[in-house]
DNA sequence: GCCTGTGAACGGCTTCACAGCG
DNA sequence: CGCTGTGAAGCCGTTCACAGGC
């Protein structure tokens, strides 16, 4: 897996699920009455979220392939996870399969569009044309389309103006702006980490609420505003890590003089 | 990811230095007497190695600033997770902190960096010089330095030759020479996807034992081959995901009158 | 008194295994 | 009979709370 959850600025432990006031004196566990799609909507793990992208890309792939119907067997084995997980993961968003068949592609494919938001489209933002930002804007459509970079910006003045992948470059001035008018809903800072909380900043009072953070630093943002982080150096030290391990463990192997059997 | 088969082999918990062999029962052929740093190391989360790293940064940062030491509170603030959490991560790599006062900033940046493997230099090779190639092989010296990309590929014979960040290009089929002259420990995929496969085959063969893959495909690699992936798409849709439950909750709190308080 | 280090409780994700239905 | 859907068990990481040194 990639991308490190992390962000969530909590002081102390974080928000509880979401107990109102009455909640608190109910001494008997009854069945909540609230609305089945915000229920259902919360009731999905974060992983198994991220898993259900992957998912939809495969179903594509298959789609493509004139598949008609797939089993959990085969989807699971396409996805890299076990067919369990599959199913309990597919469970979470509704029952779409047939018993002794499995699920009809095009069926899949809706629902988890439906569950991910895709059926609407989201304007994305890039803040911070370098290199990266030049690969996120050219990136352009990304896999599972739905997400057209639809606002470039940077503080480089020769910049401004200048298309990149077709898109004007604008001044980070104009972020509150320019956001607002095409209506920006996810914001990707790709700034080298000094500029990042400040840009953070304007995204948020543009009325951004989700941010893709590929500065190496912890954001501040208001409780309402969601963060993911992707941190290239991190993802890199964890290799190092497994690396050193692997190392550690030939040289422990080599060292001890352990029979032929090798365990892993 | 891959490794299935459970594979126990009495690592307990953290438990003191006390292999009881007496327990055994089982005519398995087995390590005895494992290596302490092996057992530590593996003991080790994986997220909490993500968090090392971000530790990691932070320190050197305030060390810049002249810091002495610090203390879990601040630490822990720094890198946006919880003091107890901090705590937690940094007892899996010894107890290096002084009661009533906090850590060592130097003494915790060698112990994270030993930990990490990032005492040894990790050569890195880019597969994939396109937008985003360009990108990783211009990133140099990434942040926390220690991971000097060594080698490029592509497919592409125009760009063979062609210097990128101060490097050569060299051909795809070229990286199992390349690979083993440099000591290319690290191997990062930013091909389009249905070359990816190819391409991670080629690395193994090559003797690199962890991959960081930006395409959007599932890789097969042998077990003792570690992957990561990064995938953006997956990114965007996830916080699609957030959107939507956003807008899912204000239309429920919208279309029930919720009484005035304001949950989250 | 203050802050670290950690066993134990907790909660959430994963795995199992089988009931349920086509 | 095959495959989905899911309660229940298991596992692992996080959080708690306090013992242990300084």
């Amino acid at each position: 897996m990639a991308a490190q959850r992390g962000q969530r600025n909590g002081v102390g432990g974080d928000t509880p699920p979401a107990p109102t006031a009455a909640e608190i004196t109910t001494p008997i566990p009854r069945v909540a009455e609230v609305p089945a799609a915000r229920e259902r909507a919360r009731a999905i793990p974060e992983a198994a979220v991220a898993r259900l992208a992957v998912y939809l890309r495969v179903l594509s792939a298959m789609q493509e392939q004139g598949a008609v119907t797939v089993s959990s067997e085969e989807l699971s084995a396409a996805a890299g996870v076990n067919s369990a997980k599959l199913r309990k993961d597919l469970s979470y968003i509704g029952s779409y399969g047939t018993r002794g068949v499995g699920y009809e592609v095009t069926v899949l494919i809706e629902e988890i569009e439906r569950i991910l938001g895709l059926t609407r489209k989201h304007s994305v933002a890039v803040v911070g044309i370098g290199n990266l930002g030049h690969a996120l804007a050219n990136y352009g459509g990304f896999p599972g389309r739905g997400f057209p970079v639809s606002a470039l910006f940077d503080v480089d003045p020769d910049l401004v103006g200048v298309p990149v992948g077709g898109i004007a470059v604008h001044h980070i001035d104009d972020i509150p702006a320019v956001c607002a008018e095409r209506e920006v809903s996810i914001g990707v800072i790709a700034t080298p980490p000094p500029a990042a909380q400040a840009v953070c900043d304007r995204l948020v009072e543009a009325g951004v609420q989700c941010i893709l953070n590929f500065a190496p630093v912890v954001l501040q943002v208001p409780d309402h505003v969601e963060v993911r982080k992707v941190d290239l150096a991190v993802e890199l030290q964890v290799l190092s890590f497994h690396v050193a391990r692997r190392a550690d463990d030939a040289a422990a192997m080599e060292g001890r003089q352990v029979n032929g059997m090798v365990v892993s």
